[in-house]
DNA sequence: AACGGTACCGCAAACGGTTGCGGTAATTTC
DNA sequence: GAAATTACCGCAACCGTTTGCGGTACCGTT
């Protein structure tokens, strides 16, 4: 129609230097009018990049994973790639797939929570020769070939013991996950720290785990009737909060009067429990925004350093559960 | 490597039924050995087809959204097709680039939900033309062109109600959302309809209405203190259901004994609550599994009628949060 | 022996952009 | 005024698959 070649339209339209401007107004014009975009497969075909981030997570949970995936669209938003999302279940031959299935879309950058079931990495080699960088996330695995971003789990298991000694408690429960996974691993090792610097002694019934959070209404209210000694308790997730808190509330306790508590949360939750819950704010919201722009970076220039771990910071939030405890 | 050339070697990947078994087996084996797959880019290009289906939310809260999106990828992973999400923060403007964003990856089908902005459908039109599917979800706009799948908001509300009222209630505050959405407005709608059906009087003060749901806050404390008629609370939505069981707790009101509660939830907060709360279920898990199968049906059979809306069925969750209540 | 049928496979065009290179006209340089 | 430079644009190859069509080899049939 304007008479000019599909050189020059894709040149124009791309603001290549050797069109005039003249020109470019024209096809711009026409482009517009007949509401024209290149077509997308075409062009990635072409250019042999898809413009794509996926993001593979091992679930979708109410607590953590809502801000997660805000944090990265966030990131995502303020780029020109496009997020394509996979839900591996928790399972390593589902992940396995997925990564399958990253090849094939030809994904640019890979950010992913690691499934219950993974116990190494080697899966994600197929990325690594393609090319494909990859960031892991909240679920990780110690390793030497992929950046990881988590938050800092041994300092912000720490902050929590250290707030509740400091309001005079040394008889601490504290409640944690799978301690096969290395974010219990760090969490229980911070709660060991903390009690260790303050001269308490660390006592092994007073460090519970669990597998699935159910577990604990069996565990936890035979514990919270016998042993009057403990006065706060500390938890690792809003899961094990929430859990928690039932059964205190179930066993007509009062928070802060019998039991303080802390936890290490995403935030959202604390707020709705009454009282409202002192935490130690981890944001999934910022883990997500910062290895999202992590991997972005990565994407743009290849030469960052890409072997070390980031540290999402946290910090504590002091509502409503914590009371002075006066030594007897 | 084989000695055969790439038609071949497409046909016997794709099954071609002129293709010997003994050849596609070779070709399979070498296939996997070199964990070959076809470039996607180049199929889609070719096939002009995207593989693509659009996930449109306006926000991710902790409620509902993760067990929508488990059960779109619940839908999306049986298929053939992958999920590219977008966030529209609430925003029309966002929603309307989104939208632009699906017409560039040719996407084959648009799964949205409204976002709050959004009092017209014109944006959409751009899919139609296109001739790509649509299917609204959860926050909807009655319309001509989109089918779309909800729950049956109407008779959640009325079920939970007219289980109140079978449990001796009849002075009961209801608790909604912003009047100005079609899913405020219906679950109104069942609630006045389920107590005149009862013979019971409408109490316009017993309907409340919030914009957000920090606004209880103010409101909600007053009336619980002053109306001591009140015996029982029904909430649309887990938000509101967390909001009010907090300053139920605030002033020290005991659920059930006090005040019954029944809200509608997506189920899984409700046994986080102690104790447990007593809900109208609407499976969002269920909603996005059923929207996303209906859309790819409506892609692979273009017959499918489209006009219909779906409405997706709830049920009552009887836990722990309702007492019988003897008119004095 | 000639023919029709079947089973299997290759040739080459097409999908819609992008881009290196080469060409032309206009402008500047000496 | 000739040469060199610049500004602008078109030609054509190429990206990796898919697929219509045509071809060959082998079989059974008459």
């Amino acid at each position: 129609m304007l008479n000019i070649s599909t050189s020059t339209v894709s040149r124009a339209l791309s603001d290549h230097k050797d069109i005039s401007d003249a020109t470019k107004q024209r096809v711009r014009k026409l482009a517009d009018e007949f509401n024209y975009s290149a077509n997308v497969h075409a062009r990635l075909f072409r250019k042999q990049n898809s413009g794509l981030i996926a993001l593979v997570l091992p679930e979708v949970n109410m607590f953590f994973t809502p801000n997660l995936i805000k944090g990265i669209n966030k990131a995502i938003a303020a780029s020109n790639y496009s997020l394509i999302t996979f839900l591996s279940n928790d399972s390593y031959k589902k992940e396995k797939e997925i990564i399958k299935q990253c090849l094939n879309w030809a994904v640019e950058g890979v950010l992913i929570s690691l499934s219950k079931e993974t116990y190494d990495l080697s899966h994600l080699e197929p990325l690594t020769k393609s090319q494909i960088k990859c960031v892991l996330l909240d679920k990780v695995l110690d390793n030497e070939h992929y950046p990881s971003v988590t938050i800092d789990s041994n300092q912000a298991s720490k902050k929590a013991i250290d707030y509740l000694i400091k309001k005079g408690h040394r008889n601490i429960l504290g409640i944690f996950g799978n301690p096969n996974f290395s974010i219990s691993q760090e969490r229980i090792n911070g709660y060991k720290e903390a009690m260790k610097e303050n001269n308490i002694p660390v006592l092994t019934e007073n460090i519970i785990c669990v597998d699935k959070n159910t577990d604990l209404d069996y565990i936890l209210p035979p514990i919270l009737n016998h042993n009057k000694n403990i006065s706060a308790l500390f938890t690792m997730s809003d899961e094990l909060l929430a859990k928690s808190l039932y059964h205190i509330n179930a066993l007509d306790l009062a928070v802060p009067r019998d039991l303080s508590i802390v936890s290490i949360s995403d935030g959202d939750f604390p707020y709705l429990t009454h009282p409202q819950t002192s935490h130690i704010k981890d944001s999934g919201n910022k883990m997500g925004r910062t290895a999202c722009k992590f991997l972005l970076q990565c994407i743009s220039e290849p030469s960052t350093n890409f072997d070390s771990g980031l540290l999402v910071s946290t910090k504590l939030v002091e509502l409503g559960s914590v009371a002075e405890h006066k030594i007897p």
